[in-house]
DNA sequence: AACCCTTATACTCAATATCAGTATAATAGG
DNA sequence: CCTATTATACTGATATTGAGTATAAGGGTT
């Protein structure tokens, strides 16, 4: 092999022959949008696909090709979009001699009616992960996810092994005296991977659903590694409302603290302080008054506001910061 | 064109011809190293470039792709890998009808004297970018900058796009009343390349050097967009030493309080509070006491730490935290 | 030995942010 | 008119942060 790294004198980029490897670049577009209190994310009907489409010649940039078919397709507006991962693990697909470079995007939109005159549907996400949601509380799963937990704890081969893995169960889940931390919604995907827990780790294995293990745990699986790629963008989306002001792409024009607030949650998939929250926003004067109010609220009508585009501009980086513990 | 988006029932990850498309893809080594107080990457000789290699079928993954061949080439141990973007601009090449898609990594190490037998370096990224170290007050390059900004925004077509000019220059390089963010490293370098204040503007625009402007801002150029990815690169780690403990993949075994803060100064390019950056360190038990210390300083010998590697296992992901102001 | 220079390390204090709880206001419905 | 419900405004305890000061322990100099 040639020594690209360091001795080539010659233009860096070079191109690797065209027919020793047959590689294809795929976009992967992971929209997100809160209905009803609920994060919901565009799939495929009937698939549990999210949406992806070849990336082509003719797409000046990846970020304009995802956006170009995302607009026209769905007749959303997408506000914000961020490059999320790019994978090309070997064991992605089949084929031995083929290989697909996918990259993923994270759009945040609001959810339209039409959008089941195609054949998309929005889900929410918590189907796929119900451990995830600590809204209520622990979730009702919960004794399904413990005692999965604990038969892989028990398989363990030997003493180290086992207290490793008990360790890491209890940080990742919030078990003993852990705290939850909704972060880690990557790591703990993987953990129940690496425990057999799920369905998407018997695939390609040789492995029958016959010598699964005693249960898997509720939630649905999606196909290839799209589920990887989901809790990938709920991390990510979970860290960044703390610390830029994303939310408010998710939000309709006008809004009522209350309704933010379930939104940031829902997101979250754990409650906040609701004083304390308010305060937040209103010192940080992410949002303005537009003067008028909501009588939709059930109790005393609410103020609506409007978030104060001018800060994206302020600030172009400073931060939102949103009342969560953090582990 | 299929609607790939949301008419698809076929396998989503349908597989472009591959005559079709001439796609190959690249990987991007941006190692980053801090010896003597200067932050530095590894750069291929008298080139300005950073070390590229294409990814092959071979490669297990593209992480793994990266670690094999960066380990073998350089002999550094390169601990912590991150992915950082993925780039496919149809401006990066010349040709029309091929495509590029460069997936760019990060990389910390610690640097290696036998780096020198190899046609690689490592240059300060300061070379780079000038207008970015404010360890010292204000860089003496800050004139010149001052007044490549003050023509650019005086070239403005009409009032509202020079005073927009203004504001931005302002809050980006913290003129008038802003505080200076170092994180905005990647914006700033677009505001210049916009003005047209840094060479790479000028390329395949069909201007010469002669049509420029009066003066380039100081800092060497790189080939293609390597300067972008470094930028990029810089603005990650700036960001990421706030909340995330890897500063140590920089440091030797063991180190002094001073080193460590010297360190994450270099990094930052601005100087931290003495007091305060170690109380933050040691309240977070980030390192440990090896009982020995180092007679090299110059003054009063100072105890020897050493990195508790527990943290990682301890807090998958919560922070280590960083005096900083932040904008 | 006395002194100065340098760096290390410990402590203090005020300002600010955060967490958690409580009180009052304004609507709808019975 | 009472009650349920939600909105909104305060309050106090506690933790975190920013900035400054004081003392300790070396080396070198006179």
């Amino acid at each position: 092999m040639s020594d690209p790294l360091v001795k080539s004198t010659a233009p860096v980029h070079s191109v690797a022959p065209a027919s020793a490897q047959a590689i294809a670049a795929d976009l992967i577009a992971l929209l997100v949008a809160v209905t009803s209190g609920d994060p919901r994310v565009l799939t495929i009907q009937d698939q549990n696909a999210l949406p992806s489409g070849p990336f082509e010649l003719a797409h000046r940039s990846l970020q304009s090709g995802l956006r170009a078919w995302v607009e026209r397709q769905t007749g959303l507006p997408v506000g914000y979009v961020e490059q999320l991962y790019t994978f090309a693990d070997r064991d992605r697909t089949g084929a031995a001699d083929q290989r697909i470079i996918s990259i993923s995007y994270l759009g945040l939109t609001r959810e339209q009616a039409e959008s089941s005159q195609y054949e998309a549907s929005w889900r929410s996400w918590y189907d796929y992960f119900p451990w995830e949601d600590h809204r209520l509380g622990i979730p009702t799963m919960e004794k399904t996810l413990r005692s999965g937990l604990a038969e892989w704890i028990a398989a363990a081969p030997d003493r180290t092994t086992r207290s490793h893995r008990r360790q890491r169960a209890a940080r990742l889940f919030g078990l003993e005296d852990h705290l939850w931390n909704e972060e880690l919604v990557l790591q703990r995907y993987e953990l129940l991977y690496e425990a057999r827990l799920i369905p998407e780790a018997l695939r390609g294995d040789g492995a029958t659903l016959e010598t699964a293990v005693a249960a898997f745990v509720p939630g649905d699986p999606m196909i290839l590694d799209h589920r990887r790629i989901l809790a990938t963008g709920i991390a990510r989306l979970r860290a960044k409302i703390k610390y830029r002001p994303v939310v408010f792409e998710l939000m309709p024009d006008t809004f009522t603290l209350l309704q933010l607030q379930r939104c940031v949650e829902a997101l979250a998939g754990k409650l906040v302080h609701k004083p304390n929250f308010r305060r937040l926003i209103e010192q940080q004067e992410l949002v303005e008054d537009t003067g008028e109010t909501s009588q939709e609220t059930g109790g005393r009508p609410a103020k609506l506001f409007r978030f104060r585009r001018a800060v994206l501009a302020e600030r172009a980086i400073a931060g939102t910061k949103l009342p969560f513990s953090g582990a």
